[in-house]
RNA sequence: GAAUCUGUAGCUCAGCUGGUAGAGCACAACACUUUUAAUGUUGGGGUCCCGGGUUCGAAUCCCGGCAGGUUCACCA
């Protein structure tokens, strides 16, 4: 048994009420569109004869009856219109039923209708459909949140009662969405940025492709995974942490350039920047580096902010971040002789460890050159690096799939795009030498069996792809989500994922109907036991029968049930009894 | 994982030093033929997150849970 509000209750009530009347409450049939809300605002006033006769379908957001007419505004995909209902329109004989009980009473917000008519102005100046016919498509049984906005003269929005509570947003995205048109338009273009990018690089020519996703080796990024288990193969499965590999092997396999929108699951700590699943575009070109890389995600990137946003320019937050190109250069070593004026290009280990202690980075014995040197990056210079920056040239211990630098000893060929303090892609010149590669997965092992949980596998069937020759490839991952929530101006990524990963909503314990019913008490008066607060037979039970008798009959007539009748003394005692 | 804040009506929120809950919107009824946060009058609606404790008495104080937000740590 499911505990209703009053307006629940009511709504219920309304579509029973509309079936009896002969108005399907859920028709079959289709509903013919010719109009949507934003045409109508946009090409009414140049074209007026063409809205004679229309006819939209959507849902009703809002009502203002006054007497025998009436303003309504209906939302439809593309935004919202207002509607007027005049009774004697829509019942010019004297069966006024349509607009008096239908329209007037059993209408809902919420509740999904279809409406015929033609389009004028109002006094007020606003432009409105006149309905002269309209069709119920769904009674909603739930109450929205009524969120109401108010445009000033300056044509400032004023939002009241704004529905913005996150886990009510995220548990109930479709609340979210129907109340809330910036959320709609987040997604809107965040579709749109994929969409920009596909094209980008299918008018390159390039592969789209998909690689699995239960792999039986995990590997291409440095992460935790999920595992699962195979019935029929009887075996150990991961969710992928990356694609990296899979793609690599297709460009063995020949193709020039191959890319894939990959959901990658890991097994991590979740933040406002870290969800257990996301996405990324993994990007792989044959004979190109790191170097021609670059210029792909400048032009790539500057590209998405032109076709969302129409300009280079997007705000976040405070910050007014600039995609035009170039975008700024930096080695790793550069950048953070910048930022905290110390050069430790020729530092040995020790030394930089001394550096970073001075610089304030805290350390660890088991910190290598590698891990020392992203510290200080990590520490100092990231969270400064507003606008897009490259940063180039890292060390080789953080990067077993990158190939070698091609002149500096230590480093490999890898670059990072930072961008509002955070990392929105990573790329190298991949390495396509199979017995370094070999001896990268050896020193990964090493690592693993150091505790290091995060260390990568070695994937014997990736090793032999790279023998049979990989030509040289510049490879890119590109995380659609961060990027999502850059180019929206949002501040964590639930804000950009139409699900984001949550504990699951508690489940209050509540009895059926039957279970009542089994205990003896009537059906009637179940709802009277349920509103005393019993919502376990369990807790039932422990009731005194006494006190129970009395509480029920007096809770009987509180709820002003007259028609049902007390139970008895016995009666009461038996269901505890039961 | 740590710190910190929050949880009261369908929604947004008040509720002081403890005295059995309030507002606006939403809902119901009535009035109202171009309104727009429509308006006016009247009315209904609460597991005050859950469980303990202190107390004559707890939404309020204390302890423990649960859920969420934010910040930090790891990771993209």
């Amino acid at each position: 048994m499911q505990l209703l509000s009053e307006q629940e209750v009511l709504r219920r009530q309304k579509r029973e009420e509309l079936s009896k009347l002969g108005f399907n409450p859920y028709p079959a049939d289709l509903f013919e569109v010719n109009v949507t809300a934003a045409d109508i605002h946009k090409n009414y006033e140049r074209d007026k004869l063409n809205y004679k006769n229309i006819s939209l379908a959507g849902r009703l957001m809002s009502f203002r009856v006054m007497g025998s007419a009436a303003f309504a505004e209906l939302q439809d995909s593309t935004g919202r219109v207002q509607a007027y209902f005049k009774r004697d329109d829509l019942c010019p004989t004297e069966d006024k039923t349509l607009y008096n009980t239908v329209f007037k009473r059993l209408l809902d917000i919420g509740d999904i209708i279809g409406i015929k008519g033609y389009v004028f102005t109002t006094q007020t100046g606003e432009i409105t459909i006149h309905v002269t016919d309209f069709k119920v498509l769904t009674k909603a049984l739930k109450p929205l949140p009524i969120v109401k906005r108010e445009v000033d003269e300056a044509g400032n929005e004023k939002v009241y009662d704004a529905f913005e509570d996150a886990e009510q947003r995220y548990r109930q995205r479709y609340v979210d969405l129907i109340v809330n048109p910036d959320v709609r338009e987040v997604f809107r273009k965040r579709s749109q940025l994929m969409t920009t990018i596909r094209q980008y690089l299918n008018e390159k020519s390039y592969l789209e492709v998909e690689t699995p996703i239960l792999q039986p080796l995990y590997g291409g990024a440095a992460a935790r995974p999920f595992k699962t288990h195979h019935n029929t193969l009887d075996m150990t499965l991961y969710l992928r942490i990356a694609n990296e590999l899979y793609l690599k092997r297709l460009i063995v396999g020949g193709y020039d350039g191959v890319y894939e929108f990959a959901k990658d699951f890991r097994n991590e700590g979740m933040s406002r920047f870290h969800n257990p699943e996301f996405t990324q575009i993994e990007l792989y070109v044959a004979y190109k580096d790191y170097k021609w890389m670059m210029e792909l995600v400048e032009e790539l990137i500057e590209k998405i902010a032109m076709d969302l946003h129409g300009t280079t320019q997007v705000k976040v937050g405070e910050n007014l971040i600039d995609f035009k190109r170039p975008w700024k250069r930096f080695t790793m070593f550069e950048a953070i002789q910048h930022f905290t004026g110390v050069d430790i290009s020729q530092l040995n280990e020790n030394e930089l460890r001394e550096a970073a202690q001075k610089l304030g980075v805290e350390t660890d014995s088991s910190m290598g050159k590698g891990k020392l040197i992203d510290e200080i990056f990590g520490e100092h210079c990231e969270k400064k690096l507003i606008q897009p920056t490259f940063i180039m040239d890292y060390p080789v211990e953080m990067s077993p799939l990158a190939k070698k630098h091609r002149s500096v000893e230590g480093l490999v060929e890898r670059f990072e795009a930072i961008c509002n303090g955070k990392e929105i892609c990573n790329a190298y010149s991949e390495l396509n030498d199979p017995i370094d590669q070999r001896k990268r997965f050896e020193e990964q092992l090493e690592l693993g069996k150091r505790g290091d949980a995060e260390a990568m596998l070695l994937d014997e069937d990736f090793l032999r792809a790279l023998e049979y020759g990989m030509p040289p490839t510049a490879g890119l991952g590109l995380g659609i989500d961060r990027l999502t929530m850059i180019m929206t101006g949002q501040p964590s990524i639930q804000d950009v994922l139409f699900f984001p990963q949550m504990k699951p909503e508690k489940v209050v314990q509540q009895a059926t109907a039957e279970d009542y019913k089994a205990v003896g008490i009537s059906d009637d008066l179940i709802p009277v036991v349920i509103k005393l607060g019993f919502f376990t037979i369990e807790d039932l039970k422990k009731a005194n029968a006494n006190k129970l008798h009395n509480d029920v009959c007096g809770m009987r007539k509180k709820m002003k049930l007259d028609n049902v009748k007390n139970p008895t003394m016995e009666e009461v005692a038996g269901w505890l009894a039961s």
